[in-house]
DNA sequence: TGCGGAACAC
DNA sequence: GTGTTCCGCA
């Protein structure tokens, strides 16, 4: 198992490659086209629409010829050029959005997300129409953190500085190598400008900012600008509206940020079992963030809509946690419309947020079930929680699959749902139930094809949203995520069911109906948010123990849903709040020092709230 | 217009 | 492993 923390923590490892696996030749046709998408230059040729990540290539052929330049492929042609997108959909890059002609999708769950994270779609200037996110409904523009920030997400990940640099090569570099491609190259160049490579660590230190390890220092880097956002920084290109990307957190919350976009990107992976949050939260805890509740709050919000949107694997969700966002009351939805808006982002209702967190918490461990539902509340408003259910992404499908893939998603659905239902009676139980269920599937590994467990976790979260949804967000990607989702295949673990049923939309609730108390030291102040606290803990505790114990995760699992039921019961009694919990597990027990740190700030700083 | 198999190059 | 090229199919 790989922890997130560790260092071969895995993603999969075209995450990391973007230009410079040796077979892309530096440069990856996906990461081209974020590119060319964050080039105002390019927006005649090709450019951000709908939401998403959704972009429509305009001009084919001028497209297929930059790439050919950059490839040095004269005879590219908008034909070759679409079999390798195509391929694409194999690896749940990208997806055709049915219906729209040269229009497809970037799967952020996989690639923005995790390598991305701080790219900024749009370029920050052109706010083109950065892939909105989808619950919002407004765009969100990756964070450009700078010029440079382009950049293969592997680079850039691992450095914060380091993407910068990575842009810049890729810039430079794919197109320089041909001559023909220098009209791209110059064009790219500048956009890139900077120099500074600071190469860092390679895809490693990727990796290592994901799970615990993450320094928060790289995150900073990663997100400085974006940390700068926070604060009134210079920066912040619009980017207030993508979610990763900028806010992260800003300075102070640069724990969170980074810990976000790592988180996601770590998600993505999904190999992050479930460790993440707690390694995201030790880092966190460590540092402590001192952010803005609201900006945080929001930021997370829009951080979990990306994520959902994109399809991230509730694990992202997991970092909420960390976030904590002691509001417990969601508000209202952060609609669509709030989260687009520049603003938003870090205005972004927190209420997913929370509400997701609520949810998760209530929920279980996997936050992820409840976040997503949370996340995508966007276009409603609310969402359910839906339960996610989490799939296992199967390697991608290809439209056989898809083909299949509609009749099984809907039975996988279905299925899950089933799972869910038969699986945890309570409602909060499902995320529980279905992390622990996740954690023990969920392989850390890197996996592109592996992904299917560990991407399909994320991919299920998503589904399971989707399936919740359906219509909210993507209408039209609707099916084209849906197919991915049924393509991803999805393992349902049991979780999510539950929480539609169990969750309650408001994060308060939640809060309250969580256990916690018992467990996790603490604080006195808040007591809502304790419990989150607590029940971070636990999950993380959780995730841990199941990572370390397949077996016993189970078990735990099993406690914890009894606990989750019990606080739900509780939180209905109206005491609420942990106490019922104290049942917590052994899992929380266990909850590891970080967290209990963590959790002990959070305590802290929620006691405020 | 889009998909995906297959062979092939790097 | 990634992308290119070619091709047949819908």
């Amino acid at each position: 198992m790989k922890t997130p923390g560790e260092p071969g923590f895995a993603f999969p490892e075209w995450a990391y490659k973007p230009e410079s696996s040796p077979g892309s030749r530096q440069i990856q046709l996906w990461h081209f086209i974020l590119e060319l998408l964050r080039k105002e230059e390019y927006h005649e040729v090709i450019a951000w629409q709908g939401d998403y990540g959704e972009f429509v290539i305009k001009d084919p052929d001028e497209v297929a010829r930059l790439w050919g330049a950059r490839k040095c492929k004269p005879q590219m042609n908008y034909d070759k050029l679409s079999r390798a997108l195509r391929y694409y959909y194999n690896k749940r890059i990208l997806h055709k959005t049915k219906g729209k002609r040269f229009t497809y999708k970037f799967n952020f769950n996989k690639l923005v997300l995790v390598n991305y994270p701080f790219i900024d779609m749009g370029s920050g200037r052109v706010p083109q129409s950065a892939p909105p996110i989808p619950s919002g409904g407004s765009h969100f523009r990756f964070p450009p953190s700078t010029p440079s920030e382009v950049l293969s997400p592997s680079e850039e990940l691992r450095s914060p500085g380091v993407f910068s640099g990575v842009a810049r090569r890729m810039a430079r570099g794919s197109v320089s190598d041909c001559s023909d491609g220098t009209s791209t190259n110059s064009e790219l160049e500048e956009t890139v400008g900077g120099g500074d490579e600071r190469g860092l660590g390679p895809d490693r230190s990727f990796r290592g900012l994901l799970p615990p390890r993450m320094t928060h220092e790289s995150l900073f880097r990663m997100y400085g600008a974006a940390s700068h956002l926070a604060r009134p920084t210079p920066r912040v290109h619009s980017e207030p509206l993508s979610p990763f990307p900028v806010s992260p957190l800003p300075g102070p919350g640069g724990h969170l940020g980074p810990a976000l976009s790592p988180a996601l990107s770590m998600t993505p992976t999904s190999h992050l079992p479930y460790t993440p949050s707690p390694s995201m939260s030790s880092p966190m805890l460590g540092s402590h963030f001192s952010f803005n509740a609201e900006d945080m709050k929001r930021y997370l919000q829009a951080h979990n809509q990306s994520v959902y949107n994109y399809h991230l694997s509730p694990r992202a969700f997991l970092h909420y946690p960390n976030i904590l966002i002691p509001q417990p009351h969601r508000a209202a939805p952060p609609p669509a419309h709030d989260k687009p808006p520049a603003h938003h982002l870090l205005h972004a209702p927190p209420m997913h947020l929370s509400h997701s967190l609520a949810g998760s918490l209530g929920a279980g461990p996997l936050g992820a079930g409840p976040l997503g539902a949370g996340l995508e509340d966007g276009p409603h408003g609310q969402q359910h929680p839906s339960p996610f259910k989490f799939k296992l992404q199967p390697p991608p499908l290809g439209r056989k699959q898809r083909d299949g893939g509609s009749a099984v998603a809907a039975a996988s659905s279905s299925s899950s749902a089933h799972s869910q239902s038969s699986s945890s009676g309570g409602s909060g139980m499902l995320s529980d139930s279905a992390s622990a269920m996740a954690t023990p599937k969920i392989k850390v590994e890197p996996i592109s094809d592996n992904e299917s467990e560990e991407v399909e976790v994320t991919d299920i979260s998503e589904e399971d949203e989707q399936m919740n949804h359906h219509g909210n967000e993507e209408e039209e990607d609707d099916e084209g995520d849906e197919e991915e989702d049924d393509d991803e295949d999805v393992f349902k673990t049991p979780a999510t069911p539950p929480l539609s049923a169990g969750i309650q939309p408001f994060p308060l609730m939640s809060l309250k109906s969580e256990p916690g108390p018992g467990s996790a030291p603490i604080s006195p102040g808040g007591t809502l948010c304790i419990p989150l606290k607590l029940r971070f803990k636990r999950r993380w505790s959780e995730d841990q123990k199941m990572e370390a114990d397949g077996e016993r995760e189970e078990a735990e699992d099993k406690k914890v849903r009894s606990a989750a039921q019990e606080d739900g019961e509780a939180a209905r009694g109206g005491a609420g709040v942990a106490e019922s919990l104290g049942v917590a597990p052994p899992t929380q027990r266990r909850s590891s020092s970080e967290l209990q740190r963590a959790t002990a700030q959070l305590s802290l700083e929620n006691s405020g709230c």
